[in-house]
DNA sequence: GCCTTGTTG
């Protein structure tokens, strides 16, 4: 940002007098409303200031009188993290004092703490021990417009807990679109009166139960220009708008939305094909990939300033819509397509498929073209096509596996699942499926209960209700040590090995150093026992062995996390780390068989057979399964096999962490399972 | 022959 040095560089560039936010003249409304109704729904764009700066106002104002906190949930760690860090600087804080924060693995927090930002999923938690989140006096749930898994639950918990909690004050912030829906959420079919005849003379939609305040963002005009025919190919229709807005269009750097990883790399490749056109003394162009599966140091080169006299072009992944924010783009181009996960009821997998934003999303995208000076969005599509996409994103709470979100449900003391309020009702076979699955786990009765122990301590545990099963099993196998292990490398969801391009070969080498004959997990186990004893948890032990340094340290915490809660279960745990290492490697009998029956006690629900062509068939026969490539059994061959995770992408459907196990397991240690499912 | 994005005292 180009500022006027006046030598008062001790105000850091960050820093903006608050007073001159736009949202300080609705100061004493915010106040009143809050103070007034048990909801605030505050409708705010970005750089609204609202975030930062509610949070100030009701502390000034007395909200945290006699020991009482406000917290601020945010979707992602990062968020809390730096918004905390914003607060702290502007009330001339130490960070952990009277503003922190509080994420998994961080709390930076103390007994001063006056204004508490954590991420959502973690408040949920507290919830757990805390049912009524008595230490808070207002909670405010930021960006709830996204729909998040755990900001849904957590809305639906807080509607309940006010019953109980009339001092209790709630301000939900959101997008323009979804505020009356939050509303309506809040005051329909409760038991306090509803607007229509409350009495008090305010003829509001929201009755006595809460209002809705519009704050003005700071947000320049964006001009957004169409397609006049759809486009054949959107990549290469991207690359030559590219072209066009570089050698037409006044400077600023140039956003562009693709789906994936190989989207990205394609039209990078194109414009550097294309480079050479450019008139050698015009300005020149820099294309840069961003996407999450890249390193962190590689995401860095997005944030850093171009050379003088060069345009950025940032191809990316929807990481740009919310997650990350470039400062200095102009110009965004938007292909109209995202990848969205979506789950499968009937055949329990996952499908990872691009399909068309809604029009929310396209309006989110082009906003990013207007953080810092009037800009340009380039829709990849027709003016018609805009107006046929949804409204918004199907919420995740209708399209995920919601096993764990009713488990979490019912520890929270929420057992008619049915008749939770949901701000949208997912559909009963996203549910039906979940209970059948924590049934066969175990985790309810049939009653539906949460059984105690064991579903009890499932739902503690921060791990989904399979693997949350095979830890609370592997005492009994006598493996615990082992399986907390593998409990936490599975966790990285993949995020294991280092790539560097043109490296593949020798990745691939160092991988075999590990390889269990058995099968992934106990690859996994291996790598992570090499890591804490002969890698000494260092970095370079890593880069050497073509490890992610930074998902082998988060292994680590993680397995000291699930390690001290297995424990407060009374649980004993009898480390045999690094001793076992080598035997395992040698396809060592007895204890490898101990971790393969106690992982089939888990994962029964995720098994298959390989055929002789060395692809998969579910056991019902019905469903073709192929070996992820980075699994150890893309190439080997097996029989029956236990796996961690199924995904549908493109037209194939691969499974990962695969496990060799016996046929027999499976009926010794899910009897009824499959029988119900032999039928 | 390969994963969009988040997250759990």
């Amino acid at each position: 940002m180009a500022e006027l040095d006046i030598g008062t560089s001790f105000i850091p560039a960050l820093f903006k007098p608050s007073a001159l936010l736009p949202i300080a003249r609705h100061r004493e409304r915010l106040l009143y409303l809050i103070e007034t109704f048990p909801i605030t729904i505050v409708v705010g764009q970005t750089g609204s200031g609202k975030t930062t700066q509610i949070p100030q106002y009701l502390d000034q104002a007395g909200w945290c009188l006699e020991g009482k906190t406000i917290a601020v949930t945010q979707p992602r760690r990062v968020a809390a993290t730096t918004v905390a860090a914003r607060v702290a600087e502007e009330m001339r804080c130490k960070l952990g004092q009277e503003v922190g924060y509080s994420i998994r693995f961080e709390d930076v927090t103390s007994s001063a703490t006056r204004i508490k930002f954590l991420t959502d999923g973690l408040l949920l938690r507290e919830a757990l021990v805390d049912p009524l989140l008595s230490r808070y006096s207002v909670i405010m749930v930021d960006e709830a417009h996204e729909r998040s898994l755990s900001s849904d639950v957590l809305l639906g918990l807080l509607k309940k807990i006010l019953r109980k909690r009339p001092d209790l004050r709630i301000v939900v912030s959101s997008a323009t679109l979804d505020a009356q829906n939050f509303l309506r959420f809040f005051v329909g079919d409760s038991t306090e009166e509803n607007g229509k005849e409350n009495g008090n003379g305010e003829n509001e939609p929201g009755g006595s139960i809460g209002r809705i305040i519009n704050l003005e963002g700071r947000m320049y005009p964006v001009d957004i220009h169409y397609l006049e025919e759809p486009a054949e190919d959107y990549v290469e229709k991207a690359v030559e708008t590219v072209f066009e807005i570089h050698t037409n269009e006044p400077e600023g750097d140039i956003l562009i939305f693709l789906t994936g990883r190989e989207e990205i790399e394609t039209m990078i490749e194109r414009i550097a094909d294309r480079l050479d056109s450019i008139n050698p003394s015009a300005p020149k162009l820099q294309p840069l990939p961003l996407y999450a599966g890249l390193s962190t140091d590689q995401q860095m080169y997005v944030f850093e300033p171009a050379a003088e006299n060069t345009r950025k072009v940032i191809v990316s992944t929807n990481i740009a819509e919310a997650s990350v924010t470039i400062d200095g783009i102009v110009y965004v181009l938007d292909c109209g397509f995202v990848k969205l996960r979506a789950y499968n009821p009937t055949t329990g997998i996952e499908t990872l498929t691009a399909v068309p934003v809604s029009k929310a999303s396209a309006t989110q995208r082009a906003g990013r073209a207007g953080r810092t000076k009037p800009g340009k969005c380039y829709r990849l599509y027709t003016e018609q096509a805009y107006e046929r996409l949804a409204e918004s994103t199907v919420p995740e709470i209708q399209r995920s596996n919601l096993a764990p979100v009713i488990l979490q449900l019912k520890a929270l003391g929420i057992d008619n699942i049915a008749r939770f309020n949901y701000i949208t009702a997912p559909p009963s076979e996203l549910v039906v499926r979940a209970l059948e699955l924590l049934y066969s786990l175990g985790a309810l009765d049939d009653y539906a209960k949460l059984t105690k122990p064991l579903g009890t301590r499932m739902a503690e545990l921060a791990v989904e209700p399979m693997m949350g099963k095979v830890l609370l099993s592997a005492s009994t196998f006598d493996c615990l040590s082992e399986i907390l292990s593998i409990a936490a490398m599975t966790s990285l969801q993949g995020a294991v090995w280092f790539s560097h391009e043109g490296e593949k070969k020798a990745q691939d080498i160092a991988r075999r150093k590990f390889a269990a004959e058995e099968g992934d997990h106990l690859t996994l186990l291996n790598v992570y026992q090499a890591f804490v004893t002969k890698g000494k948890k260092e970095a370079k032990w890593c880069r050497d062995n073509y490890l992610n340094f930074k998902s082998m340290t988060r292994a680590v915490s993680i397995r000291n996390q699930l390690k001290r809660y297995i424990e407060r279960f009374g649980i004993n745990v009898e480390e045999s780390l690094g001793k076992e290492a080598g035997i395992l490697r040698a396809g060592g009998a007895g204890k490898a068989e101990k971790i393969r029956r106690c992982l089939t006690a888990g994962f029964f629900a995720h098994a298959a057979r390989m055929q002789p062509d060395g692809t998969f068939r579910t056991v019902d026969g019905g469903t073709l399964l192929h070996a992820h490539p980075s699994s150890l059994m893309f190439n080997r061959k097996a029989d029956w096999v236990i796996f961690h995770e199924i995904m549908e992408t493109g037209n194939k459907t691969f499974i990962r962490d695969i496990t060799k196990i016996e046929k027999a397991w499976l009926t010794e240690y899910a009897p009824e399972y499959y029988r119900i499912t032999k039928r």
